[in-house]
DNA sequence: TGACGCTCCGAAACCGGTTTCGGCAAGGAT
DNA sequence: ATCCTTGCCGAAACCGGTTTCGGAGCGTCA
């Protein structure tokens, strides 16, 4: 008779207002009634009116589990965060994010539904896991992979998704980015407006999407300077601000060192503070550097990093509109968006106050950087 | 005939497992397996125990949203995020936070759905939506105040909830927590051996929960060591790292100036990096610093700094068990854990070079601080 | 006037579960 | 041998929706 667990049931008090209320008080079936509110086109316009408003005044919403084991769709979006365990992979922008997702999902009477995997096989469980308990009706991708394999299935079980990103095979996506390779661009045209000839480029993990048009941004906007890029001043593979410190001393460590540093994120150009404060420079002066994403973190600092905001809140209410429209039969094709990223001035980009070989001497001169905290090399 | 939507549908091929399916294998009816799988004690020990095998062998996992219609149970967890303008709230810990709760949820076969608000009414109006529409059975609280609204309405729509955090009337709530109070004390004692008697403290805004327990362990700490807590040394209400900032140098510009500080937060410590860096000073030398987070900003600066680390993915782990065995009625007084926080050593702390007196002469020896940066007033 | 088609709605099955109720069979007490 | 429990399971209603099917009512045209 009882249950092994004693279930109380707060939820008594509040009786929802089913689709048989609406219909009786109507004195329809609720057979028309379903069929007027989803827009069925054997329902007459006036008996269509008349649901509608007697719906929308009864407080009637309809309880998308129930609707959910007829249709199949849970009128759910899916999101899976592959937690790595270097972590930091989406924990910066992971809060804004979820909030524009949820947020634009909301509005539409649309959920969304999380999971979190610890590596990527975990992370296309999970979403195999999600479709097949009627979880998740299509997913978000954050964090796309040049050549991603999330992709690769979602396209074979033929599940609706959306990429925050570009990627190289881009047939069937739908997709919502911000144009990093133009706030690179961008970037190299005002260093190169402050006087900077000489400048550097430090690039994320190759496999990462945004990498790909960010380098292409960067030569771009070389080239439209006139300029030719030096190899040796583009760095490729940092995974952190770690990587990026140890890279920054490394590219002021050439003969001819860049006056002006572009790190395709913030958090690669926070490596460059530590750099520079081993090495005594002044960034703004004696060393330029500007990022991108636009975190918090870039305005706490000393001097505040130049960067290229992002709103990844904004980004996040995008693509859940576009996975809903997606999963409502919307061709991918129609579903395909960027935004500009907006500059976001700081005291870390300035005129070069030394040439190259005079930064290569006054480094020269410290030898080994005598701080005593040199666990920055 | 048709609806006003196209909808394709991917999921024919993968065709779900029913308890009819089940129950057509054993020769038994589907509400004999629903009552075998749900513990009912009219059902046969030996009856159990084939069906048990047979749902297993055949992959049967119930479709959560047919139980739903029924139950009124939608075996999902609330979180509501309020992301205030001034953003960073949740932003720094939300990504493991989310990542322990959905992970621990997951593994008993529950899901998480979250929503987001731009403020408390929100928030409020967003639980009440998700409750309505049995989108979530209950809720996690995360940045618990001192006196919570939430609580007031869960309890009084007899919601079931949990908090993240220690609130001052706890009657009926059920929560973990990590033992703020107690790193506290520890920094106390840790700065007291290292040979600091005048200590400081700068504590986050008062109507947050965790702000309460830290001050009381501070006190604790200062008690526990002989030491007499000077009011002037104690400041609270810090919002962020600038205030921070701007609250150290206040600190430090006492006569007799504190030399070492301890910080509610990594968030406020690290603006005693900018402090420190306007001044002068060294930390771990002229300033010890010691934070409360383990936040992984605090290894990526000059000294790393000294802090306690929260697990925050167990805190959400346990949270989310908390709360599973809430909703299926234990009861909240069972329901109260709390947890250490690991202290992490850095270079931010050490043993003070200078005395108090000391100290404040040489600060007073570089009266205005000669940054060419100084907007860190 | 009758056959036909179209518009619009009701009746009922259905989705995948849960829960109530009733009854059969075995066992014990009288 | 009868009655009364007790253990155990089936039948059917139910939850809140969606979808199929059929047919009533009406206008049109031969």
């Amino acid at each position: 008779m009882t249950g092994y667990r004693q279930y109380d049931r707060p939820q008594k008090p509040t009786r929802r207002v089913t689709i048989s209320d609406v219909s009786d008080a109507l004195g329809l079936t609720k057979s028309t009634v379903s069929r007027a509110l989803n827009g069925y086109d054997d329902i007459a316009e006036t008996t269509r009116l008349r649901v509608a408003r007697m719906a929308e005044r009864m407080g009637y919403r309809p309880m998308s589990q129930a609707q959910t084991i007829r249709t199949g769709r849970a009128r759910a979006l899916g999101l899976v965060v592959e937690l790595s365990p270097e972590g930091d992979a989406h924990r910066l922008f992971l809060a804004d994010f979820l909030a524009g997702l949820s947020q634009a999902a909301g509005d539409e009477g649309w959920t969304v539904t999380i999971a979190a995997a610890d590596n990527q096989a975990g992370a296309l469980d999970a979403m195999r896991a999600l479709v097949r308990d009627r979880k998740a009706d299509g997913f978000v991708l954050p964090r796309t992979l040049w050549d991603d394999p999330r992709v690769a299935l979602l396209r074979r079980e033929h599940v609706p998704f959306v990429l925050f990103g570009r990627v190289r095979d881009g047939a069937d996506c739908a997709w919502h980015d911000v144009r990093g390779e133009e706030a690179m661009a961008d970037a190299v045209a005002r260093l190169v407006a402050l006087g900077h000839r000489r400048i550097g480029f430090v690039n994320g993990m190759q496999h990462l999407a945004y990498c790909h048009h960010r380098r292409a941004g960067f030569l771009d906007g070389m080239a439209a300077a006139g300029l030719a890029a030096d190899p040796a001043l583009i760095v490729e593979g940092m995974a952190n601000a770690g990587d990026a410190a140890r890279a920054t001393r490394a590219l002021l460590d050439l003969p001819e060192p860049p006056t002006a540093l572009i790190y395709a994120t913030d958090t690669l150009a926070l490596g460059a503070y530590r750099a520079a404060r081993a090495l005594g420079l002044e960034l703004g002066r004696d060393l330029s550097v500007i990022g991108y994403d636009g975190l918090p973190e870039g305005t706490a600092v000393l001097p505040a990093l130049a960067s290229y905001a992002v709103d990844f809140r904004g980004v996040g209410q995008t693509l859940a509109r576009h996975l809903i429209r997606r999963i409502e039969g919307d061709q991918p094709e129609t579903l395909r968006t960027t935004i500009a990223a907006v500059f976001r001035d700081g005291g870390s980009i300035g005129a070069p106050a030394l040439t190259p070989p005079e930064l290569a001497a006054r480094l020269r001169g410290r030898a080994a950087a005598p701080s005593d905290h040199s666990d920055e090399t």
